[in-house]
DNA sequence: CGCATTTGACCAGCGC
DNA sequence: GCGCTGGTCAAATGCG
């Protein structure tokens, strides 16, 4: 897809920033808020929250905890085009999803435990907090964790399948994650996390021979329920080192790809045409973004100037502040 | 051979 | 209690 192109330049800002508003794993992070969220355009019906001013938080490790959480996971670009590439994020209270268009269910709270054949837990609905992300196909593929498809379901009253995802990055990890599409805006993927990461960083299991499958793949069954899918790949489009233009070129097929597979039970170039125009019509539009919102240069030269010996990783921090150092922020 | 996706079936939450 | 719906499992299948 040519709009996918040009992924090679990204600065490490937008790396930054793309970490800040992708990773939806962390509640913590979301419970707390970033004054950035807040003026976010609420799009389409679903509920989004606003978030309270983050320096609200009284300590300045508290501070810290929820500044990096959201960071360390996720040291990924969203995407050259910003109006694309800025998701609406939203922290859904499971008490409020009554009746909402999504309602991923949720389980894991704590085990996989059982659910239909004796495993995991199978509760649902209200049962957990969940992060919901407004995301358009680049938005997708900004998330570097590693996620493998376990299920599609056709969702009632949208024409759209959802798509649902484990992480795949470490075994045990609790973490899902849900992608439809929006059934008011195709462009808009919505896409939910449950529960959180076991784990600090992506890995590369299984994400470089998952890649290249699924950038060739063709989809095995017909479905009789639902169209052909493109070739699927989203699971993999992640997971790869957190600052690699290289990686990022490979996983552009691959969103293209995800994008196909979340198409409704119609014509794909009839949405074609309608997305183009939608997308047409956005770029033309003022919306706030959250990149500009928050994480600006003075945001990140501050964090610099912390100690983070103890909270984080050398080799996390590395890239990023020698990026930082490099002119990148 | 290992790992991925696909997809029908199963199960449980939820509303009536 | 029943039916609907969503979430997950796991067998089948394919790719490298």
């Amino acid at each position: 897809m040519s709009e996918f192109l040009g992924m090679g330049d990204w600065d490490l800002q937008s790396v930054v920033r793309g970490c800040a508003i992708n990773e939806a794993s962390s509640a913590a992070f979301m419970d707390t808020s970033l004054p950035c969220f807040g003026p976010l355009a609420i799009q389409q019906d679903e509920l989004l929250f606003s978030f309270p001013d983050f320096f609200e938080t009284t300590t300045v490790l508290d501070e810290l905890e929820q500044l990096y959480k959201p960071f360390y996971p996720v040291l990924q670009p969203l995407s050259p085009v910003r109006t694309a590439a800025a998701p609406s994020i939203s922290m859904e209270d499971p008490k409020k999803m009554k009746g909402q268009d999504h309602l991923p269910g949720t389980a894991d709270n704590g085990g996989g435990g059982p659910g239909s054949h004796g495993a995991k837990p199978k509760k649902r609905k209200n049962q957990q907090k969940r992060v919901v992300q407004h995301v358009t196909a680049e938005g997708l593929s900004s998330d570097v964790w590693a996620w493998r498809k376990y299920g599609q379901k056709p969702i009632k009253g949208s024409p759209y399948p959802r798509s649902y995802y484990r992480c795949s990055s470490l075994k045990g990890c609790l973490a899902r994650k849900q992608v439809e599409r929006s059934r008011t805006d195709p462009e808009i993927f919505i896409v939910t996390y449950t529960a959180e990461h076991s784990h600090s960083h992506p890995t590369r299991r299984n994400s470089l021979a998952g890649i290249t499958r699924n950038k060739f793949s063709t989809p095995k069954k017909p479905s009789k329920a639902e169209p052909p899918s493109t070739p699927t790949t989203v699971a993999n489009d992640s997971s790869s080192s957190p600052i690699s233009t290289s990686d990022f070129s490979a996983t552009t097929p691959l969103m293209s790809a995800m994008e196909d597979e979340l198409q409704p039970y119609v014509s794909q170039q009839e949405i074609r045409g309608e997305e183009d125009q939608k997308l047409n019509e956005r770029n033309n539009t003022n919306e706030v973004h959250i990149s500009d919102e928050i994480l600006n240069n003075d945001f990140f030269l501050g964090l610099e100037d912390m100690d983070f010996s103890v909270q984080f990783p050398s080799s996390f921090l590395q890239p990023w502040f020698a990026a930082t150092a490099a002119g990148g922020c």
